[in-house]
RNA sequence: UGGGGCGUCGCCAAGUGGUAAGGCAUCGGCCUUUGGAGCCGACAUUCGCAGGUUCGAAUCCUGCCGCCCCAGCCA
C-alpha cells in the first residue's frame, strides 16, 4: 500500500470513469496543459498543471504541453520560456510532447479549405463594426452577413488570396457558417481566421492570416490525440462551437471539460491585473515575492511540493470559490516544518549585557538544525557578554500572560543559559537602548538546573559575531480578501493595495547564515520560514524574503488584550 | 427580458434515494528549552427557498430566489 491517502473524488475523474466504462476512448486517457505564452505563470495555472498531469498519470496516460499561440501581437519566447521553466520546477515532465498550436497552422488551413469545399465556411468582408452590429444582441437574434452566399469557389479563391496577402489587415474574414439566428452567440458564425500582418515568435512572416481561439484550439487537441480537454468555465458556451467544429471536420474528437478557475483571498489572479502591477511598477516583476505568480512564490520561498499539495487540497469542482490565503500558507508551513534548518536570528535588535559574564570568555552552544529530523544534526553557535534579543521579547510594564522579559523577570536564552533582567538602560528620549542582565552559571543548556521551569524562551544572537543581513519582512499585496471590492465609485482594484506588504530590515544574523545559499529555507526560531533572495545580496551580505510567519499564539492574545477592555 | 452554468458549516469540498466524509479556519485542553511542531476534544438534526413524490430526499419532480459567464477579427 503506498498510498493510505484518500485520493479525493471530482467530477472530471468521474466523467473519465464513465468513457472508460463505455470504451468511448478505448480507455486511453490523454490531456495537455495549453497555456498562451502572453504572460507569467501564476499559481491558478499552478492547478491547471496538476491537474491535467496529475490526471494523466493517475489513469495511466500522457499530458502534452501545447503553447496556445494564434495571437503573435501578444504573445513571444520570453513567456514561452518562463513557463517551461515553471512547470519543470512543479516537478512535471512533458518528455518529447512539446507542441506549439503553430505547429498546426498548415493542417488548420487545410481543415478550412476543407469546409469551404463542404459549404460550411465563407469569406466575409463585413467591418469589425459592421460584424458586430450584424450579431445581434443577447436577447436580440443576428442576421446573415449579405457575403454569406457565396460560391464555394470564390470563397476558395478569396481564402487563398486571403493567404498570399492580397488583403489589408482587418479587411477580411473567414467564418463558420452555422446559425445567425443561434440563443448562443459563439455560433452565430464565428471567426475562424483574421489578417494580421505581425511578426510570429515561431513562424516568423510565414502568415498574414491568422486562426482564432476557437479554430485553433479544439482542432489542435483532435491532432494531438487528446481525449480530455480540461478548461476553465467561461468556455462552457464555446463547448458547441468545439463540438460543432470536429464534428464537421469528422475528426478525432475530444470531450471539453470546464472547471472553475482558483481564485485565494487578498490577491488577484487575472493576467491583465498582474501585468498593470508590473508595468505601474507596484511590484518588482513578474517573480516579485508577493505576486501569486509561480516564479514569485517561488522567489517568496514556497516549494514546489506545498504548491502541489495546495493543488490536491482546494478540489475541482464548477462552483466559483475564493479560497482562504490561510489554505496556501498552511501547506508551506507543513512542508517548510519538516525540511527547513532552524537558526536564530533577530530582526529589530535590542542589546543585552549579560553583566555577571566574563567580558573575555566566548562559548560554543549546540543547536539542533531541525527537531522534526533528527538527521538533521545539530550546529555550534556561538555566545557571549553582549547579545542582542528581539525588541518586542522585553517589556518594561508587561501585560497578562507576556511570558517573555520584564524588568526583574527570568527568561530562558535557547540552547544558553536563564538570565534576568536587572537594569534598563535609556537614551536622552527615553528610548531603551539596552538591558543589564546577570545569568545563572548552573542553567546551561544540558546542565541540571537548566530544567529549572522558566516562562519563555528567546532566540538570540551574539553581538560580536552577529552577522548584518536585510531582511524582507512580506505580507498581502492587499488588504482586503476581496481586491475587487471596493469602497467608491471608480475605484478599482489599486485601491485595496496593502501599504505594509513590503517591509525591509536590518537584521543581526547567527553567523553560519553569512554563506546561505540562494534558495535555501530556513525557519529563523520563533519568528517564521525564510529563504535566502535569488536577485538581492552578494556573497556574505544575504538577504532573505520572508515566506511566511510562523503561527503566532501570542499574537492572538495579544491582539485580544488589546480590544477588549 | 436570450443562452449557458452554479448554490452542502466562516472558506473549500465529498455525497448521485437509506438517514451529512475530510481539509483549512475557529474555540477549548494536554505537551513543549520555538507562545512553533505534536496530541486530544468541540464545531451543519441539516444541504438557497417553497411545495410535491416516497416507508425514507442534499440526492427525484414543480415553482421561485440569488450569484457567475457570453454581444473581441483576445484566450
Amino acid at each position: 500500500m503506498a498510498n493510505m491517502e484518500t485520493v479525493q473524488s471530482n467530477f472530471i475523474k468521474q466523467i473519465i470513469n464513465e468513457h472508460n466504462a463505455s470504451g468511448r476512448y478505448g480507455g486511453r486517457v490523454h490531456t495537455r496543459f495549453p497555456p498562451e505564452p502572453n504572460g507569467y505563470l501564476h499559481i491558478g495555472h499552478a492547478k491547471s498543471i496538476c491537474l491535467n498531469f496529475g490526471i494523466a498519470e493517475e489513469y495511466g496516460g500522457k499530458c502534452n504541453l501545447r503553447f496556445d499561440d494564434t495571437n503573435p501581437v501578444k504573445e513571444n519566447v520570453e513567456y514561452v520560456d518562463s513557463i517551461k521553466e515553471d512547470i519543470r520546477w512543479l516537478g512535471f515532465d512533458w518528455e518529447d510532447r512539446e507542441f506549439y498550436a503553430s505547429d498546426y497552422f498548415e493542417t488548420l488551413y487545410e481543415y478550412a479549405v476543407k469546409l469551404i469545399r463542404d459549404g460550411k465556411a465563407y469569406v466575409c468582408e463585413l467591418t469589425g463594426e459592421e460584424i458586430r452590429a450584424y450579431r445581434g444582441t443577447l436577447t436580440e437574434t443576428g442576421r446573415n452577413s449579405p457575403y454569406r452566399d457565396r460560391s464555394v469557389e470564390e470563397n476558395f479563391d478569396l481564402f487563398q488570396r486571403m493567404r498570399a496577402g492580397d488583403y489589408p489587415d482587418g479587411s477580411r474574414t473567414l467564418r463558420a457558417k452555422i446559425d445567425m439566428a443561434s440563443p448562443n452567440l459563439n455560433m452565430r458564425d464565428p471567426i475562424m481566421y483574421r489578417i494580421l500582418r505581425a511578426h510570429h515568435h515561431r513562424t516568423g512572416d510565414a502568415w498574414c492570416i491568422y486562426p482564432t481561439y476557437d479554430w485553433a484550439h479544439g482542432q489542435s487537441d483532435s491532432i494531438e490525440g487528446i481525449t480530455h480537454s480540461i478548461c476553465t468555465l467561461e468556455f462552457e458556451d464555446h463547448r458547441p462551437l468545439y463540438d460543432w467544429y470536429v464534428t464537421q471536420l469528422e475528426i478525432h474528437h475530444p470531450r471539453q471539460i470546464e472547471f472553475a478557475r482558483l481564485n485565494i483571498t487578498c490577491t488577484v489572479m487575472s493576467k491583465r491585473k498582474l501585468l498593470r502591477l508590473v508595468q505601474e511598477g507596484i511590484v518588482d516583476g513578474w517573480d516579485d515575492p508577493r505576486m501569486p505568480t509561480i516564479s514569485g512564490l517561488r522567489r517568496r520561498g514556497y516549494t514546489p511540493g506545498s504548491l502541489r499539495d495546495f493543488s490536491d487540497r482546494v478540489g475541482v469542482a464548477k462552483k466559483e470559490s475564493t479560497i482562504d490565503m490561510a489554505l496556501l500558507e498552511h501547506c508551506i508551513r507543513e512542508d517548510l516544518n519538516a525540511h527547513a534548518l532552524r537558526v536564530m536570528a533577530v530582526l529589530d535588535p535590542l542589546k543585552v549585557v549579560i553583566t555577571n559574564y566574563p567580558a573575555s570568555e566566548i562559548e560554543e552552544m549546540e543547536a539542533v538544525n531541525n527537531p522534526e529530523d533528527a538527521t538533521a544534526g545539530s550546529r555550534a553557535v556561538p555566545f557571549s557578554r553582549e547579545l542582542y534579543i528581539e525588541r518586542e521579547d522585553f517589556m518594561e510594564d508587561p501585560p497578562k500572560k507576556f511570558f517573555r522579559l520584564a524588568p526583574g523577570r527570568e527568561v530562558r536564552l535557547r540552547y544558553a543559559y536563564i538570565i534576568r533582567c536587572e537594569e534598563v538602560i535609556k537614551d536622552a528620549e527615553g528610548n531603551i537602548v539596552e538591558l543589564h542582565c546577570t545569568y545563572d552559571s548552573e542553567t546551561r543548556s544540558g546542565l541540571p538546573q537548566a530544567n529549572r521551569k522558566v516562562k519563555g524562551t528567546l532566540h538570540w544572537v551574539s553581538a560580536p559575531h552577529a552577522v548584518d543581513a536585510e531582511v524582507r519582512l512580506y505580507e498581502q499585496l492587499f488588504d482586503r480578501e476581496h481586491p475587487e471590492t471596493t469602497d467608491e465609485e471608480g475605484q478599482d482594484f489599486l485601491a485595496n493595495l496593502n501599504p505594509a506588504s513590503l517591509q525591509i530590515v536590518q537584521a543581526k544574523v547567527e553567523p553560519s547564515l553569512a554563506s546561505a545559499m540562494a534558495g535555501t529555507h530556513f525557519q529563523f526560531e520563533r519568528k517564521g520560514y525564510f529563504t535566502v533572495d535569488s536577485r538581492y545580496g552578494k556573497k556574505g551580505a544575504p538577504v532573505f524574503n520572508r515566506t511566511v510567519t510562523l503561527r503566532d499564539t501570542w499574537a492572538k492574545i495579544h491582539k485580544g488584550q488589546k480590544t477588549t477592555p
